[in-house]
DNA sequence: ACAAAAGTGTTATGCATACACCCATGG
DNA sequence: CCATGGGTGTATGCATAACACTTTTGT
């Protein structure tokens, strides 16, 4: 039992995984908590950072301990840290993101006792502790995120087609469909897209299945670091 | 001395503070370490988070004890927490950021043995744990922070003119003058400045006095926000 | 009169937006 | 042959960017 000169807090991790399916709505990894406090109660999966491992490796491991969802991405989101957060005492809890599509992670075994499940963002239960803020703020990186980073990459599966993915950006900005010329073009013209086929058996024009390019991705991405230097401000906000 | 269950990590707070005097260089705040380790090094201003204070409060509560700067608005910027990043064992810690003017934050009192001082941005000198990092990551934020909102709010005094604004962008944005033209008619075509007088006895034609209007520029930030639901995607990087 | 910085007029270019239309496939 | 979603042509307006110019002050 270790003893300290002056009191410390815990310090956990939470993920909030968002997952994509091609339907109307995005979902959300929760697990059910089999222990006090809060039992019974819906949750981000997490839990106690070990002394010997990173914060982003906690995660990780957490995550694939709780809901066998592994592989995937990762990035910090935010430091929650009142002192009346949980009951159990200070407990200071660093929260992940991350964007998966639900066909290669569709695993929710429990390895323990606990549940984990998908829910769709628009139907989430009451959750534990602080969590729903959590859930807030990362709702909130998203839909920020969307607009200097294609999250296509995370969310949509290989191939897919143009179609899906003006799909997937109604979805994550919650409108209603916006013009299908105007997407296309401006995406287009990115080039971060190459063309790998077309699609089979539908009962319409079949569409061209697109894959996302990393190396043009990359190469826009530095181009637009150079001229952020000339244009300067925008003040989009 | 407390005891506990499981081992627990050490939580503290550091604190990265741009400043601003009209200068060709931002400035920034740092500490001379008056105790191991890294005992006469430079470091970020920072220390243990108390027990019953949200991590915010330690921050300002810490700032203020080294530097006898105060009064100012930070925002959390990143978590580190690698395992070897303190030799005295286990110490995560939450990194803030801040911008202030330096006119009206001159004070660099050390409550304490420690001496404080503002270091010009090219000029800083070697720093103690991962600190450097920790700069490194909040001064891309900010480069990526003045494309969306108006630093000048925090940057800059109360009443400043365009040639002042447009010198600060191109400090932080570091970059050669850019077209005077174009970057008053973006600006004042948002609306967010209004006029507030001249200057005075100045060696060349005075130049108006701004000053933010704070209700305009939310009123922006919320128009910006619907514009988003339509334009959509920008892929700007 | 001159230096120094403030401030303006004007133009081409390209992007965003809107709207109307055609195409290919399975049932 | 029709429902369904895929895909294209094009006119309009507006913001960006570039360049050259005028204005006002103190010394």
């Amino acid at each position: 039992m270790p003893t300290y000169k002056y009191p410390r807090p815990s310090v956990t991790v939470d993920i909030v995984v968002f997952g994509y399916d091609g339907g109307a709505q995005l979902k959300l990894l929760l697990i059910k908590r089999g222990s006090e406090p809060y039992k019974g109660s819906w949750a981000l999966p997490g839990g106690f950072v070990d002394m010997d491992e990173t914060l982003e490796t906690a995660a990780l491991r957490e995550l694939e301990e709780e809901t066998g969802v592994k592989d995937l991405y990762v990035e910090q989101l935010y430091t929650y840290g009142a002192p009346d957060r949980d009951p159990r005492g200070r407990v200071i809890s660093v929260a992940y993101f991350s964007l998966v599509n639900l066909q290669d992670h569709p695993a929710v075994a429990a390895s323990d006792a606990t549940k984990a499940e998908w829910f769709p963002t628009n139907e989430l239960p009451d959750l534990a502790f602080d969590h729903a803020d959590i859930i807030a703020a990362a709702t909130k990186r998203l839909a920020a995120k969307v607009r200097y980073q294609p999250i296509g990459f995370e969310l949509l599966p290989e191939e897919f087609t143009l179609g899906q993915l003006q799909h997937l950006y109604e979805t994550v900005l919650n409108v209603e469909a916006f013009n299908k010329r105007n997407f296309r073009t401006r995406i287009l013209r990115t080039g971060i897209l190459e063309e790998v086929g077309r699609q089979k058996n539908v009962a319409h024009r079949p569409a061209v299945l697109y894959r996302f390019n990393e190396t043009a991705y990359k190469k826009l991405a530095e181009e637009r670091d150079g001229a952020v230097l000339r244009r300067a401000l925008d003040f989009e906000i």
